[in-house]
DNA sequence: CTCATATAGTATCCTCAAGACACTATCTCG
DNA sequence: CGAGATAGTGTCTTGAGGATACTATATGAG
């Protein structure tokens, strides 16, 4: 068809557009200093140096030099930009993800390369979730998930799910480990003596009557100090756990 | 001791005292309208009816009949509100989750019983996590989990990480679901026509020659029917996928 | 009984956000 | 060279969170 790349343009929607940086390629008007993609940069890089909470329209235009409303003609609204923004900040897929091989192996990589991306980018996992992959980043992560499954024999559903899995688990594991860490900001306690002085909190206020299983965990499971670095291992026993489900998935779908 | 609940009172920070709405009883000063409770109740109630966008100070006060800054006297900040109004969302525990039993029939439950909150409270889903559990109804649930792992042999760190795994899962599903809808919103369409709507602008967009299994997926796989309410289906398969998971963890401790 | 003190709630202020709308500036094409 | 299309600006409204200084109302010590 000649047509394909018009209706690209034409019969995507407005959002859609821009995630994947469409060109509207008319040369009619003023011409623009700006594009969504330097709108969405310089929001990325303020959110990396100063967090989400600091992305701000006036203080992205400012970057810029620019005014606030001039981002508008870009950027539609403040959730588009944060959309934009995670699909930016993803990233496309590192390439370590490249070939495919044991699903397990492809598997585990994927979730820890999507680890270090949300510690490149502490503000990502903050990002409210919008709806399943739809950016060219967001998709060539899908795509590279996909591919280490490709080799299990699972229908799609089951991949997707097994994915949607994964992923959640990573943003979650990650969003936990910023609460934490931000729990503890001015304290100057480090994680095992946050942990520590959580533990002795709420022995304090959990009734072993009312919550036995608790009050024991409390009471001397948790203050053993491996030394280890403890997030590290948890996100592995985690990860490890997802892996063992997704393979009795496998088996049994044989 | 006789100065038990006295050391409750002083030693605990602040922000956990009024968790677990330790009264301060000091017969002191102009005697208070509000307290902690009532402004949770209010700012919940504000929440299940508008949803969490629509719970600001103001219009938790004016729902109170009170102004504004009358609520700082009892909750210190927007933030605490936010934990104060999870914990009570949560609830304490029902009764089914009671006993004591096989844990993979427990735990299902609990996960499933998790799930009825959250969509009892669809926002609860979108409230930012601020750490591990801390307040009664938090420790109540916690206690439920553990309580179902109790006969697994396993030890704490794992029953912690097998709970959180569960429990993110029940909320990023829940998160997820919401972000579908919400994307919906306006569209007259159900989840399946919003799917194949997804499906079809994904197939424009995703070039067979840069991801080739997610071309694939959205190529063919997608399309098919079934009728019945897929995202309930999704939730069990990824839960039992977890329980295949912990109960690998389990046989993998013998 | 009364007054210092402690606490609850109020009135007013500030800073700053998102976004609507009408305006000006600068380009291409007929 | 103008007409229309597009880019960027100036100004306004609404409404948020929160600081500070105030008033109101209780207790309990002298």
């Amino acid at each position: 068809m000649e047509d394909g790349q018009a209706m690209d343009q034409d019969r995507v929607p407005l959002e859609l557009a821009r995630l994947w940086r469409i060109p509207l390629d008319s040369k009619l008007g003023r011409p623009a200093r700006l594009d969504v993609g330097s709108v969405v940069d310089a929001a990325v890089a303020l959110a990396d140096r100063e967090g989400l909470a600091a992305v701000t329209l006036p203080r992205v235009a400012e970057s810029l030099g620019v005014t606030k409303m001039s981002l508008y003609r870009h950027v539609g609204s403040k959730d588009e930009l944060l959309d934009l923004m995670r699909d930016a900040a993803n990233g496309p897929v590192p390439d370590s993800l490249a070939g495919t091989g044991p699903w397990r192996e492809r598997l585990r990589l994927w979730a820890t390369e999507q680890l270090r991306v949300l510690e490149a980018h502490p503000w990502l996992a903050q990002v409210p979730p919008s709806g399943p992959p739809s950016g060219p980043n967001g998709i060539d992560w899908f795509d590279a998930g996909l591919r280490s499954l490709r080799l299990t024999g699972l229908d799609w559903g089951a991949k997707v799910g097994a994915l949607m899995i994964v992923s959640g688990y990573v943003t979650s594991a990650a969003q936990l480990a910023q609460a934490l860490a931000a729990g503890r900001e001015g304290t100057g306690m480090d994680q095992a003596a946050a942990e520590r002085e959580y533990g002795r909190a709420m022995a304090r206020l959990v009734d072993p009557e009312r919550f036995p299983d608790a009050a024991a965990l409390f009471g001397g499971g948790l203050l053993e100090d491996t030394g280890e670095d403890t997030g590290e291992n948890d996100f592995h026993f985690g990860l490890e756990l997802l892996l063992d489900g997704v393979a009795a998935a496998v088996a049994g779908d044989e």
